[in-house]
RNA sequence: GGAGGAAUGGCCGAGUGGUUGAAGGCGGCGGUCUUGAAAACCGCAAGGCUCGCAAGGGUCUCGGGGGUUCGAAUCCCUCUUCCUCCGCCA
């Protein structure tokens, strides 16, 4: 297990996703505030086996101070000359008392943190109550659906016909949900992987990151990836190494474990990676096309801020996002989620979804959440206003958002693009990219 | 992959079984002095868990885990990371 327990929880080891205190101190409003997005159940035997460990440490730590003060007795006795052996003898019993009830300690840390690591955040209080997506708000509706004077085609058809998208032979080297990019296709996604990164460097303040994309199980415990979603990842065998679902998990843990200075915050990091998912349990769900694939490319945003600015860093970095959109000319809607829609470990999440002529739908292109103290406590990652007598350190809060997820951009770009004659114009904002003003019917770009 | 070496508080760095949660230095914070600053001097400064209304107490933490011992930063095992050399490789 990567965060193993200690006899006695310390500093490295007690990860926690809600803070036991506030837990223990806030049930019946926790509890209320939870309705939607769990079964109780868990926080009752959270507080159950809470309870008993609580006992069980208060002994061990009486028998660890009777241990401790016939040490020293001993020393004194030696300094002295004398052999102590009846305090030795005395002292050798405890011993073995203590072993035992470190046992019972550890089993009882055990089921604590079992049962916090099945509590998801509690979601802020602008979070719209609901149980599914059919509690969510949309906040706002941005750009004109284009219109065409003929029947919009599926970017499948589009991408397939233009030869600038393979399903059938990325099937042979790899299998179902997965797609090889050719020609102007290829171009079009380093395009905009260019294009995003450039956007949010050179005007959004983001500094820009290339972490692994590979991770270890600590750093997928920290984003709140495990222990609970273990069966939508990809596990390398025989090794610790899981392949990367988002670049969030690299980015946010990249500062794991460290207390950050108060000008040093806020950080905002801007990585390009591929994103890997198992989709277990999606069968069936978009299975054509290029909008569910096993791998695809992220730009990910990733804030690490004070915990007084990060609703106002929320709505900074979706306005990021949406800039990406924007600069596009691409039509979409802001979607405010409701509690029981939101992710695991997300206090308030944004959804832009980006509209596809061709499937005559709105998409989810990107998901901007902020996760308060959550993920910093698992990752622990704290800050200082100051170093000093009353300077205490205290937890980051953590925010991420997809900006934008490429695969689905590229999709939204030929969909929305898509002339009579099969071909598909390049927006103004990507032809410095790409060098061209189109990509016409024999994906050629011209 | 093979052979060695290392890991101590924000940083550097002492410390090989008994007031060492940890010397000393740097950096930080507060103060004295100063018109102000610097220098000098004085003082304060880790985290987790737990008991307690509180004041305060207890316990654990010297890379992670385990062991030996009445007692471990110090001894043993193991893992991780870093450094040096050899081999291999983009």
């Amino acid at each position: 297990m990567w965060a193993s327990g200690r006899l006695v929880p310390t500093a490295g080891t007690a990860c926690i996703m809600l803070d036991r205190a506030y837990l223990r101190q806030n049930f019946e409003d926790v509890k209320s505030r939870l309705v939607d997005r769990t079964d109780l159940g868990v926080l009752d035997s959270f507080s159950d086996s809470d309870a008993r460990r609580r006992v069980a440490v208060t002994r061990i730590q009486t028998l660890q101070h009777q241990r401790n003060l016939l040490s020293s007795k001993v020393a004194k006795a030696r300094r002295a000359g004398l052999d102590a052996l009846d305090i030795v003898k005395d002292a050798r019993e405890l011993h073995g008392e203590i072993k035992s009830q470190e046992h019972v300690v550890r089993e009882l840390d055990e089921e604590v943190q079992r049962a916090l690591n099945r509590i998801p955040n509690l979601p802020h209080e602008t979070v719209p109550p609901g149980r599914d997506e059919s509690g969510n708000l949309e906040v706002e509706r941005w750009g004109e659906p284009p219109r065409f004077d003929f029947p919009p085609k599926p970017h499948w058809d589009l991408g397939v016909d233009m030869g600038i998208l393979d399903f059938e032979r990325a099937a042979k080297l790899a299998g179902a949900r997965f797609a090889v990019y050719r020609g102007a296709g290829a171009k079009l996604e380093r395009a905009l992987m260019n294009f995003m990164l450039d956007l949010h460097t050179s005007q959004h303040g983001y500094t820009e990151v290339l972490p692994p994309f590979i991770a270890n199980s600590k750093s997928l415990y920290g984003t709140g990836q495990l222990p609970k979603f273990a069966q939508d990842l990809f596990k390398l065998e025989s090794t610790d190494y899981w392949l990367v679902p988002t670049a969030e998990v690299p980015l946010t843990n990249l500062h794991a474990g460290e207390t950050l200075a108060a000008e040093d915050l806020p950080i905002s990091m801007a990585a390009f990676t591929p994103c890997f998912r198992s989709e277990a349990g999606s069968y069936g769900r978009d299975v054509r096309g290029v909008i569910r694939q096993h791998q695809f490319q992220k730009v990910e945003l990733v804030k690490l801020v004070k915990p007084e600015d990060s609703y106002a860093q929320l709505e900074r970095l979706t306005s990021d996002a949406e800039a990406v959109l924007r600069r596009l000319d691409l039509p979409y809607r802001k979607v405010l989620l409701s509690s029981g829609d939101m992710g695991f470990s997300a206090a308030k999440t944004y959804d832009l979804e980006v509209w596809l002529p061709g499937l005559g739908v709105f998409k989810e292109i990107s998901s901007c959440s902020n996760f308060e103290a959550f993920q910093a406590r698992r990752a622990r990652i704290r800050w200082r206003a100051k170093r000093g007598p009353k300077a205490k350190s205290r937890f980051v809060h953590t925010l991420n958002g997809s900006g934008l997820a490429i695969g689905r951009t590229w999709l939204a770009i030929v969909e929305n693009y898509q002339q009579a004659d099969g071909g598909v114009v390049i927006p103004n904002a990507l032809r410095p990219y790409l060098g061209a003003e189109r990509i016409d019917p024999e994906g050629r770009l011209v």
